[in-house]
DNA sequence: ATTAGCACTCTTAACCTAAGAGTGCTAATG
DNA sequence: CATTAGCACTCTTAGGTTAAGAGTGCTAAT
């Protein structure tokens, strides 16, 4: 059901009163706020529509009206007046991520804490999956007989380490030899690439009976394994207690529960990595319960056309969206312009 | 000024009564709970005693009595108590870190789970200071011309990387010769020691002209500086959400704040650092205004002596001390233990 | 189609009151 | 002389009542 004109300019006043405000509008405010110019007696007609269509919602019979997830939806999918961040802020921003240098997870930790000061909200920042980045270097070092830690350093300066177990009769110089193999014929290929190739020599190797040979393969597959090692900067958990009630308490206990289960936490952010663009999930809409009440915004990040990684706020589902969305926007396309140039070898002479 | 057994018995009282309920707390209660065998009305000349001398205070006049800070200072300080923990809780640790294999980050973090789920607060581990932690293999890597990458692991798998910038000349077979160099004649060492000779050698090489000694030197000594990098596992944040009304709602804040502020609180834990066993920083009593009625308890976990890293964990000053104090001091006491295994190489066959 | 008018509902804040918890003091007690 | 019973007093809290006010939906007038 698509709504008509009128009716979609009293639903974006309730719910820019709404936002402003946190208490149930009444047909008198949206009256006199709105440009339609009806008394709201009129209004009281619309929004009784509105209600009907549960795009909002009385608290009580002699409330105002309050958004539905619904309504908040319909606001975010139509095009709404944003405010495009101040020059001073961008600029803000870029010259604060050119100090870092070219450290790719200071970079990122650098720009959570950005993107919740100027929204002045929680804010993700989600590490890169490694699998489509190619790598520099590797190495593999004898911790003792037996346990081995392998070292990958990705472009752009992110390193993912593991502790392996191998046979204990495995030596240094084997190690060497390894990783010199290793560096000479697969670097600057990506992880996915190398895996892959990896299996298919464990596949002929299977048939051969060198016992070294098949330890090296064993080694090289597990360091460039897929990790579970996405990390996730989180910053401003404090502005959580903004504006808060006891009736929300045990739902911002909630998400903190959330920021501490990882894994729970990717698998919600893994949701958005998918779509090319800004994106909105209204807590109440899906069925994140630890959610309900508030809202995620993410945009990912991307390295030569892939998106790579996420940023994104947490905030109350009745936030100022028309600063916070150019917020996470311009934050994630700068990081895609420092990346490409952390990658191209741009712009960055060294640090002081 | 000292108590007598009565009054210590008292204050004792109204301590473990307030922690209990957190409800201040009358003579009628006083009289029922301790074993003195005293009417209310002795009992009252005996708290206003105590209040005389600032150890209970009255929040109004017809209220009960609730403990000062001074008032849980002495009763922390008196030998209390303390519920030893459970045998299966004590084991669980064990097992639970054991898993996670020889990998000292990964049992740190897995370290600050346990503590938090058992003590029901929020936990905090801190990452050893490398300084006195001897490092088993240096790595440089060129990222780019110009920019180089070092890699320094230490003995039981932590791994410090910096990115350095160079002279634009410095080639890949100059790094690998520069890192054959400090891996033959340094390895083993502390980074403390590794830093006195480099400054030694600098001396000596400013009178020398060898442009690549001093670049290999200069590489080094930023590679082994002390690393502002001490990491904070922090967990069970939400558990801060406890019996908690709108009054503490501003100083939760702050908490969250202060988890934030990764300096602050490494400062406020490095207050404990020096002290060799369990130490209890109570918040009304310093002047770290974070943390008015709530209390950290620290403990240091150590590797041969030295203490090198702190778990701790941060509750309401009435929590729980004979059960967490135990909790604390024990989870301390197996990672140390846990370290020294790892770096002796005992009891660590490998993973899985 | 719009709106003025109005009766109705429900929340909120303010005020009052009674109950109850706890105190400190005094005088009695063993 | 330490202890305790008794009591008047203070202060908080919960409950109940009330009045104000915000907002509604309906009806009838424009």
């Amino acid at each position: 059901m698509n709504l008509d004109q009128r009716q979609a300019d009293v639903l974006f006043t309730v719910v820019k009163s709404y936002i402003q405000s946190g208490l149930p509008v009444g047909s008198r405010t949206v009256a006199r706020k709105s440009n339609l110019n009806l008394s709201p007696a009129s209004i009281r007609n619309i929004m009784a529509d509105l209600t009907e269509e549960s795009y909002i919602e009385q608290p009580h019979t002699s409330a105002g009206r309050v958004p539905t997830a619904k309504g908040f939806r319909y606001y975010l999918d139509s095009k709404l007046d944003m405010e495009p961040l101040p020059r001073e802020i961008e600029q803000k921003i870029k010259s604060s991520l050119a100090k870092v240098g070219p450290d790719l997870p200071r970079t990122l930790s650098q720009a959570s804490k950005l993107l919740s000061s100027i929204s002045n909200q929680i804010s993700l920042v989600i590490t890169p999956s490694h699998q489509n980045i190619r790598w520099k270097h590797i190495d593999f070092i004898l911790l003792r007989p037996g346990l081995v830690m392998s070292i990958l350093v990705m472009e752009g300066g992110m390193v993912q380490n593991k502790v392996i177990s191998v046979d204990r009769d495995i030596m240094t110089d084997d190690l060497i030899k390894f990783s010199n193999y290793l560096n000479e014929h697969y670097q600057g290929k990506t992880l996915l690439q190398v895996r892959v190739s990896i299996y298919e020599q464990m596949k002929i190797a299977q048939r051969q009976f060198n016992q070294l040979y098949q330890s090296a393969l064993r080694l090289a597959r597990e360091s460039f394994e897929p990790e579970n090692n996405r990390q996730v900067y989180v910053d401003g958990t404090h502005y959580l207690f903004q504006d808060t009630d006891l009736a929300n308490l045990s739902k911002m206990r909630e998400v903190f529960k959330l920021l501490e289960e990882r894994s729970k936490l990717l698998k919600l952010l893994d949701q958005t990595l998918e779509s090319k663009s800004l994106s909105i999930i209204l807590g109440q809409e899906q069925d994140w319960e630890e959610l309900s009440d508030y809202t995620v915004i993410s945009s990912p990040y991307s390295l030569k056309g892939d998106n790579i990684g996420m940023v994104s706020i947490i905030g109350p589902t009745r936030m100022n969206y028309s600063r916070i969305i150019p917020a996470v926007d311009l934050t994630a396309r700068i990081l895609s312009q420092i990346l490409h140039d952390i990658y191209e070898y741009k712009n960055h002479e060294g640090l002081a």
